[in-house]
DNA sequence: ACATGATATGTACGCTGTACAGAAACATGT
DNA sequence: ACATGTTTCTGTACAGCGTACATATCATGT
């Protein structure tokens, strides 16, 4: 089942592409997104800077590489069982794919930076629509439905990881709440009324509580539609 | 009611702050989000490259500020307007938002790229808020049902000019649906069946249609749970 | 006229992505 | 064993970036 691979000849390769993109990612991970560089990736695995240009065109490409292999980390199996109730389904791979991005915030704006073409962005939406249609939708409904879905959950972590970008990351869910809170309470409750009133609820913004409350009325209004 | 403007000591400033980011959009909007540089700009209006710094201490800075501003230019007048129905009221900011944001592709990515904590920002949720709030919703619900939207409509823009983004704005709505109609229809059908079976909804994602529909079941969904 | 102080400029540093030419490492044919 | 061909790696270089520093410029208050 594996490929032939007829014998490469010439000067034998120094590293390999996912050494590369697992680089990339370290990068990503510890720096942000700005810290990751040609050079960087190239001294991690111990190349010279331009010798990375064997492996991918440009760096452009390398990104959207590691986007790709990315989405194609995620785990399809409870999705894809039938058993389970279609609702659960979705909800399994929505949160997956919450927690496998945030974890990387980073790799977010690369998945948002560029369209949703290859191969495992285009498996995911597929997967999608098979479980809308095995919830009873009519093809053009689970394609519509998909839509929605993966905006609310690709929205979702957007507007998560813009918010916890910047100062290192916050570690656990509690403590990011309350920082949220702290930042609420310090403005003008003249100027913002109702942020201020129900400050509780939106200190609790960009947690998975409130991320599956929204994903529940989504998926709602989606069902009654059908 | 103006500021009393003290009359300013020293050397008068070349320019203004409005100016500079006049500047900026302009690149942004003719070469793309990468093609804005402080050298850029400073050439635009007329000053030099570190001119800049004594308006804004940063790039950075700059590029929110431009964000601030963009929010800040979005009508709240029929979107606050009591007497239209409540639905129609958060329709009609969603379709604002999404109008000025995909006139200006790059701005999207600032926008997702920062925690939206800017005073317009927080007037956008504010108004939101209100809306709901007079559509019946406790505070509570309110501000969960402004979070939903917000994703939503900020989700499905930033997936929109994703997909539009490199190939320099594709013009009408309807050109871009056949340019996706003919991307779909080249893949794979044993591969993605579901995308293949329903090419025609799918390449009408990202059309206003579209947006509207999903958010009208996103709003089916919150307005089932009051 | 002169000092004051904000702003503009000239220059420079370190960093970026990446193009180009040449050296190095392997498989193969003789 | 040796030359050849093919691929990859390295050295060097360029244009562009954000921005820090010292200095020149300009309007004002005295």
């Amino acid at each position: 089942m594996t490929t032939p691979t007829t014998r490469p000849i010439g000067r034998p390769r120094a590293v390999t592409e996912q050494a590369i993109l697992d680089a990339a990612l370290r990068l990503m991970d510890t720096g942000g997104a700005t810290s990751v560089s040609v050079r960087g990736i190239a001294a991690q695995v111990g190349i010279a800077p331009n010798a990375v240009y064997t492996y991918f065109p440009n760096k452009a490409a390398v990104l959207r590489a590691l986007v790709e292999r990315f989405l194609g980390e995620v785990n399809h199996d409870r999705f894809a069982d039938r058993q389970v109730p279609w609702r659960e389904r979705v909800k399994a791979l929505a949160v997956e794919l919450r927690e496998r991005l945030v974890a990387h915030p980073g790799a977010v704006h690369l998945l948002l930076g560029g369209p949703m073409d290859g191969p495992n962005a285009m498996m995911l939406r597929e997967s999608l629509s098979e479980v809308l249609a095995d919830a009873g939708a009519s093809p053009d409904d689970a394609a519509r439905a998909s839509y929605v879905l993966l905006v609310y959950v690709l929205g979702a972590i957007a507007l998560e990881v813009a918010e916890l970008d910047h100062p290192a990351t916050a570690p656990t869910e509690r403590e990011r709440v309350a920082t949220r809170r702290a930042a609420i309470d310090s403005i003008s409750t003249q100027s913002y009324p109702r942020t201020t009133e129900s400050a509780a609820t939106v200190a609790k913004y960009y947690t998975t509580e409130q991320f599956l409350w929204g994903l529940d009325r989504v998926l709602d209004g989606l069902d009654a539609h059908t």
